[in-house]
DNA sequence: TTCAATTTTGACAATTATGTCAAAATTGAC
DNA sequence: GTCAATTTTGACATAATTGTCAAAATTGAA
């Protein structure tokens, strides 16, 4: 293809999950995203649109990067231990974060959806997305006879549980109290034994 | 006192407040404000020196109406159904707002945070408030035999999971599912019986 | 009724953001 | 090496937001 764009896409969008995540969205600027990544504002336009679209597409970035993690995360055997980790981890993940900048899909998605309806789709299809994988592991414990609840209902009840621990984060930045609120999940879950 | 002002404040407060909701934090603008509650932009300046101040004042205004809201959802004799009723009311007014705002202090309070560091103390101010309800019906329920659980971690997990709700809200609005994740989180509560 | 403190008002300048466009530069394909 | 498609660049006009200020209006108290 003649007339090749210059930039690298996966760093760019990677950079621009950055400042949006610093900034929040309205608070961000196409100057900014220009700023920050080295592509002059203008080809921001030509190549993007605008920073709606900007926004979707580091989005969508974000959401599969996310999602592997969360894989990996729950691969362990013993459903108890997964569960135990993906809570653990995720919580050092929140606190690894210098500027506490908390959860970005909790923090930075929540608030743009305001300014266009196609966000709300974004969020939608990332908490179906991590529902999704815990769902599985759920229904493999269930299978295994490690696990004795509704796979779908816990399912649900634990994306709502780990959204809510983004706030919490946001509010308190206490690694203690975050753990807390999970070690008291997952104590009063039906695993076996 | 000389020189009064000519609006009253709680009604204005409660229109900002509306506003924020609306716009979200940074979108807006002081000229939105004074066209809302009809207040001249150089009197908002006068009266509360710029948006952030006037923010703070909106937000405890705010913090005060929900705790009261709160504790007569908490106030049934029974704790098991005082908590199914907290829930149920909570799910109510989210659905009842027909744009489907948000828990204004979950999205708003949350991009807000951002902007400057008195405002998250405005957000565990808010949810220090809610837990200390909850807790106290819980060493209630604890008291009276009701409820086998360590109220205060009860408490932090539960004060979570009601964020949580607020971001699936955004996500989904779909009352079924709000209400499917507190069913699951009280039906494995340590209620007695 | 007068006065002084305070608020209200409307205008101002400065800054910032947006989106567009034409010219220049780039580069893959022939 | 040339060409044509595309991107990059920088400038431009438009619009919006901010915070300030002086003049006008208001009103409680003396």
């Amino acid at each position: 293809m003649v007339g090749t764009r210059k930039f690298n896409e996966e760093e760019i969008l990677s950079i621009v999950i950055n400042v949006f995540r610093d900034k929040g969205y309205t608070a961000t600027t196409m100057l900014d995203l220009a700023k920050e990544t080295g592509v002059q504002r203008g080809s921001l336009y030509n190549a993007y649109k605008n920073k709606n679209t900007l926004f979707l597409k580091a989005f969508d970035y974000y959401t599969q990067q996310f999602l592997e993690i969360i894989e990996k995360d729950l691969a362990h055997p013993d459903a108890k231990i997964a569960f135990t980790q993906l809570f653990a981890n995720s919580v050092n993940r929140l606190m690894a974060d210098e500027q506490k900048r908390g959860c970005f899909s909790t923090r930075t998605i929540m608030e743009a959806i305001r300014q266009c309806p196609d966000i709300q789709q974004c969020l939608s299809v990332f908490l179906d997305g991590l529902q999704e994988k815990i769902h599985e592991r759920l229904i493999k414990a269930h299978d295994d006879g490690e696990f004795l609840g509704e796979p779908l209902r816990y399912a649900r009840y634990l994306v709502a549980l780990t959204r809510g621990v983004a706030v919490i984060e946001q509010a308190y930045s206490d690694k203690e109290h975050m753990a807390d609120i999970y070690n008291t999940a997952i104590a009063q879950m039906p695993f076996r034994k």
